[in-house]
DNA sequence: GTGGTCTAGACCACT
DNA sequence: GTGGTCTAGACCACG
C-alpha cells in the first residue's frame, strides 16, 4: 500500500492522499480507468475521517486527474489535465524558487539538486531523458 | 526593493518575508553583516503588522539566518546555519516529491524541470556547475 | 496540578509553561502519547493569553518535545529530540558558568552544589547514577 | 583580558558585564580591594555604552560585590554579599531546576551534570571538596 | 473544537 | 528606537 499518512506533518492530510495518488498515477501503479478505493475503505485504511478522503478526490477531480462516476467511484483519468503545461510550469518555478535560495545560500551546489531530481524520476519509473 | 507580499497567497506572510531574506542573501543583495530593515519599518514598508515581520525574523533567527542584536536590529549572518545540510537534502526531496510526481503525470520530461532549476541559479547568480 | 505560573518573574510566561511541561515528562507525569491540554483550556486553566500558550507549544514542539496533531490537540513525544545531546551541553555549561562564579565567590563548596543536583534528580525520580 | 560579550547572546551586556567581574573575583583574578576599570575604560574596551557599564557596576554593588567610591571607582568588595547564602541557595535550585528537567528527559544521568560542575570548579581553581 | 495566522495596541527592558 | 512579551479579538483551514 503506498498510503503512508504522516498525522503530525504541517501538510494536511487531504493533500497527503491527493499526493499519494498523483504519486501512484506517476509510478505506473494506477493506471487509465483504474478505480479508487472507496471513500469509505480509503478512510478507513488510512484511519481518516470520510469528508478528508471526499475532500482529496474532490480536489482530484477538479484538477482533472480523475472521474467521479456516479455508483462507480472514482476512477483514473489521465490525459484530460484540466490545468494547462504552462501554468503548472509556473508553480514549479514558485514552488522551487525558495528551495533553490536556500540551496544556494548553503552553498549546496546545482548537481546536488539535479540529483535529487534524478532519483525521483528513477524511482517513479519515469523516463530520464 | 525586494519585498513583494502577495496578500492572496496561500503561503502565509511571515513565510513570504522569511523567502524573500533568504533569496535576498542567495542572490547576494544581502550579505554577511548587512543590517535588515527594523520590524517597525518593514512592517509599514510591507504593510503589515509588525508582529508578523517579528515572527519572520524570529524564524530566521532560529534557523541561523540572521542574528538578532540589541537595539540594532538584525543583521544577516551567513555560514552559521543551524540546521544541517543533510536534513535540508530531506527537506527538499520531501517538497520536490508531489512535484516530479505531477511533472511525470504530465508527461514533462526530466529536462525541462532541470531548466526551471538552471534558471532558477542563474538569476541568484550561483555557481552553475 | 502542574501549572504554577508566576506573573511576578523575571521569566517570560511562556518559558514558564514550557519548562512545566518539561518538568511533567521529566516526573514521568506526563508519558510518550499523552495529551496536552487544549491552548484554550490551558490558557483558562492558568489565566492567560491563549497565544501565550500557543508560543509555549510551539517553542515545545520545535523543540521536538511534542507533536501537533491537527485537530487533536499536542501530544508528548519523547525519543526525538531536536537539538543534539552536544549542543545542550554546551547550554548546560553556559548556564551554570555564572552560578559557579558567584556560589565560588561566596565560598559555597561544591559539594553543596552538587546536593541540590541530587536533590532535583530525585524529585524527578531520575536514576541517581 | 577576561571580558567577551555576545552581542548576539539574549542575556543583556549589563548582566555579561556583571558574570565576568563575579567570575573574574571567583578565580582570583580580581582580589579584594582590587580596582575596577574606570566606566569609561571598560565601556571603550568592550565597546559598549557607557550606561550599560554603569548599570553592571550598580547591579555589583547592589548586590555587595563591590564598593562605589566617590573618585576612586569601584573597588572589589569581598566578604559582605547582601543576599543571604540561604536565598543564594533557593535561586540556585530555581535555575538548575529547569536544566535538570531536560537532562532528565533526555536521559543524561546525573553524574554528566556533576562533571560540568566539577570542570568549572577546576577552571575557576576553586575547592573541589 | 483544534491550532495557525493576522491585526492591534500596550508595556517593558535594553542601549 | 530596538525587539520581546502579553493581551485581545478576529478569521480561517482542517477534520
Amino acid at each position: 500500500m503506498l498510503l503512508t499518512i504522516d498525522f503530525s506533518s504541517d501538510q494536511p492530510i487531504y493533500m497527503q492522499l491527493r499526493d499519494g495518488v498523483v504519486a501512484g498515477i506517476a509510478s505506473g501503479a494506477l493506471k487509465d480507468g483504474d478505480s479508487l478505493p472507496s471513500v469509505r475503505s480509503l478512510a478507513a485504511e488510512a484511519s481518516v475521517n470520510l469528508h478528508t478522503v471526499g475532500k482529496a478526490y474532490t480536489l482530484l477531480k477538479s484538477e482533472g486527474f480523475i472521474d467521479i462516476l456516479r455508483n462507480k467511484g472514482a476512477v483514473v483519468r489521465t490525459g484530460k489535465l484540466k490545468e494547462d503545461t504552462g501554468k503548472f510550469f509556473e508553480n514549479v518555478k514558485t514552488s522551487l524558487q525558495p528551495i533553490i535560495s536556500e540551496a544556494v545560500t548553503r552553498g549546496v551546489p546545482r548537481q546536488s539538486i539535479v540529483s535529487i531530481i534524478d532519483e525521483l524520476y528513477n524511482e517513479l519509473g519515469g523516463a530520464t531523458l
